[in-house]
RNA sequence: CGCGGGAUGGAGCAGCCAGGUAGCUCGUCAGGCUCAUAACCUGAAGGUCGUAGGUUCAAAUCCUACUCCCGCAACCA
């Protein structure tokens, strides 16, 4: 969806206010964790088309991931049909949430492509990539490489041949610029938000940056090196110029976006890449840095951070569909709700929890009692007291100068790239209008025919009209409701939000309809079911189980390993076979402890490198409360080699 | 001594950088109101601001040590 925001049909200045996401990573749809960050943008850039007439946001996906590959072929698909797949998922979920991105950016889409080699040519002349071998002793056997100090004897930890391998790449001089970073972000304040994410990354490269590793040897996917088809290039190079390649650089008219205002990003991958290899590119050629790079924090689930391994993952648009199923409201205010609730917790420094009781509470609490009621009381007393006219008559001024206070607070936190100060600013708001209404009492005025009735229902309707319009970044879509029932065009620009005039005189107001309704406590049995669809969906058939081999061995040896201290290394024997397992078990038992106990075995999962030394297998532990292992054996002893079922 | 973050009334958070009456939301209790969606408004109770020292006229805030949590990284196959 690409949206021509009204204020973008003002002449742009100079330089247009350029905003960007992360490029999100093609493994699966988006959770309410990446939504969250897309939106986020999309409410800045929102307020900057109403407060300076004009944003360019740019979103998109990264696809280039070797991984991608291995993802697609596990999958039975063709990779290129599995990427238009993922990304065509992302736009659906994007549009669904009303993200008024300008552009959508794929990294494997040609006008990136040729970019990114272009980017590689010209830093490749300007000396700032070279050819360089890693090397070091690798182990044919497991294609691994050591160090020296990692060989035991001459071999590899699991005591296969090593020899002495070089393998040739191509490096980029990230040292070099390491410097003139630091001196940048020293002299540029603003360049890394927050603080804390700053003092990392000053931490990161004043310990030292090392030339970067840029290329691959090709699998087939990905974007080849310019003039070496052996190799591709490295998919965190690749992925950072989505951010010029998308404006056109090094053609078109890119200078009227480049630098970017403020380009958003996780904290994880704000430190090694954002803030350090990024500005690295831009300066080996020649361009100016971004103005600011924003670190947010992560939401979490409950206590857990989001993932797909531990089931957490919500999607955005399955919670609006909540919201319509429990009748609260439709789907499209349904969304702006949950943009909303995203803004309200969005992380900044820290990260913080989502959790569906705090989402109910919220919307209740805020959505529907302070705003949506709000709203409601101001329509039907305009109706009941004054025929449905907010009649003509003088604003408060007292109302009048907390309201821009407010106004101009929510613009300053907005400005900061505070949106959850920022949002936080919309139930102060309403609750200035509920205060009003209950001191002022229109129905006693109406009763005693006071003539300050009028002065109280514009005033009323004033502040209506200024939470509409500060809602609009935020909620766009309810926005749109409050202006219909105020029978008035949505407001357009930031400065008309609190303006003196923004009520006409003897206006007539549409009939009044509730915009979102409470939600009642999500019943027990509800949640049950949900628990009972997850359990299903978690089933396993005992085809599947019988996959798992599951033997009876013996602990023959163990040892601790040095610098380790969870892990011990076992010498196991199942049968007629000999293993050596690594458990993370050494908080829990010595050496000593486990010699010549008996243990269950998984035997048939992939072998793991850990530590160095490699694991054939699993053993049976139970997780005791405290994070530690509780091993599991058999009641009574069984021969080695003996399944398990 | 791997890197980093945190500890503030029952819960979740702000305040700390630029020391000076401890604030917000939710919850609890009491009252009010009736325009409204059992919504709204007012008031109250509840905190020795992790522990111990130090600096200062004054410390949640600055300094030191310690305890406990949590990320990342690893060593949870």
């Amino acid at each position: 969806m690409i949206i021509q925001a009204p204020g973008t049909i003002r002449r742009p200045m100079s330089k247009r206010f350029y905003i960007t996401t992360a490029i999100y990573y093609v493994n699966s749809a988006p959770h309410i964790g990446s939504a969250q960050e897309a939106v986020l943008a999309d409410v800045v850039a929102r307020f900057q088309r109403m407060s300076r007439g004009d944003a360019y946001f740019l979103t998109g996906t990264d696809e280039n991931a070797t991984k991608v590959l291995e993802t697609a072929q596990a999958a039975g698909k063709d990779p290129k049909a599995f990427v238009d797949e993922v990304a065509a998922e992302f736009k659906r979920v994007f549009d669904g949430m009303h993200l008024s991105y300008n552009d959508f950016i794929r990294t494997t889409e040609p006008r990136h492509v040729s970019v990114v080699q272009e980017v590689f040519r010209r830093l490749q002349q300007a000396g700032h990539i070279y050819k360089g071998e890693y090397e070091g002793w690798y182990d044919v056997r497991t294609e691994t490489f050591f160090k020296e100090s990692e060989l035991v004897e001459g071999k590899s930890p699991d005591g296969n041949d090593v020899r002495w391998v070089k393998e040739e790449n191509y490096f980029f001089r990230l040292s070099a610029f390491q410097d003139r970073i630091l001196s940048h972000i020293e002299n540029h304040p603003d360049f890394i938000l927050p603080d804390v994410r700053r003092n990392e990354v000053v931490s990161f490269i004043g310990q030292g940056l090392r030339d970067a590793c840029i290329t691959r040897a090709t699998t087939g996917w990905g974007i080849p090196v310019p003039g070496d088809e052996s190799q591709v290039i490295y998919v965190w190079f690749d992925a950072l110029v989505n951010y010029i390649s998308a404006i056109g650089w090094p053609d078109g008219d890119w200078e009227e976006y480049w630098p970017a205002d403020m380009q958003l990003v996780g904290k994880d991958i704000l430190v090694r890449f954002h803030a350090t290899l990024w500005p690295a590119m831009l300066m080996g050629l020649e361009l100016p840095l971004p103005k600011t790079l924003v670190g947010h924090g992560w939401t979490l689930m409950g206590q857990e951070k989001i993932s797909k391994s531990t089931g957490n993952v919500v999607a955005p648009l399955d919670l609006a569909q909540t919201l319509v199923d429990r009748n609260a409201c439709d789907i499209d205010l349904a969304v702006d709700c949950v943009r909303y609730y995203m803004m309200r917790i969005a992380p900044y420094e820290s990260d913080s929890t989502f959790t569906f009781d705090d989402f109910d509470l919220k919307f209740n609490a805020e959505l529907v009692n302070d705003i949506s009621n709000g709203v409601h009381r101001v329509i039907s007393m305009t109706h009941s007291f004054c025929d449905g006219v907010i009649p003509s008559g003088r604003i408060d001024q007292a109302i009048v100068t907390r309201v821009r206070e407010i106004v101009s607070e929510f613009a300053n936190a907005m400005n900061r790239y505070r949106v959850d100060e920022a949002s936080a600013k919309i139930p102060e708001l309403a609750s200035v209008l509920n205060h009003l209404i209950d001191t002022e009492k229109p129905w006693d005025l109406k009763k005693n025919s006071d003539p300050r009735l009028a002065d109280v229902m514009v005033t009323l309707a004033y502040v209506l009209r200024a939470i509409e319009g500060v809602l609009r970044p935020i909620t766009p879509m309810l926005s749109d409701r409050v202006s219909g029932l105020l029978n008035l065009s949505p407001t357009e620009s930031w400065q008309q939000i609190g303006a003196d005039d923004c009520i006409p005189a003897n206006h007539a107001v549409h009939k009044p309809t509730p915009l979102l309704l409470r939600l009642e406590k999500q019943k027990k049995q509800e949640q049950k079911m949900d628990e009972q669809t997850q359990t299903s969906e978690n089933l396993i058939t005992i085809e599947d189980f019988l996959k798992v081999k599951l033997k009876v061995g013996r602990v023959l040896d163990a040892h601790r390993i040095d610098g380790a201290d969870k892990l011990l290394r076992l010498e196991l024997i199942i049968g007629d076979e000999r293993r050596q397992v690594l458990a993370g078990i050494a908080q829990q038992y010595t050496p000593e402890d486990i010699i010549g106990r008996q243990v269950v075995v998984v035997t048939n999962l992939a072998p793991r490198k850990l530590r160095g030394y490699e694991s054939q297998g699993m053993i049976l532990a139970a997780d005791a409360e405290d994070g530690g292992a509780i091993l599991l054996m058999p009641d009574k002893a069984a021969p080695e080699g003996t399944h398990v079922h």
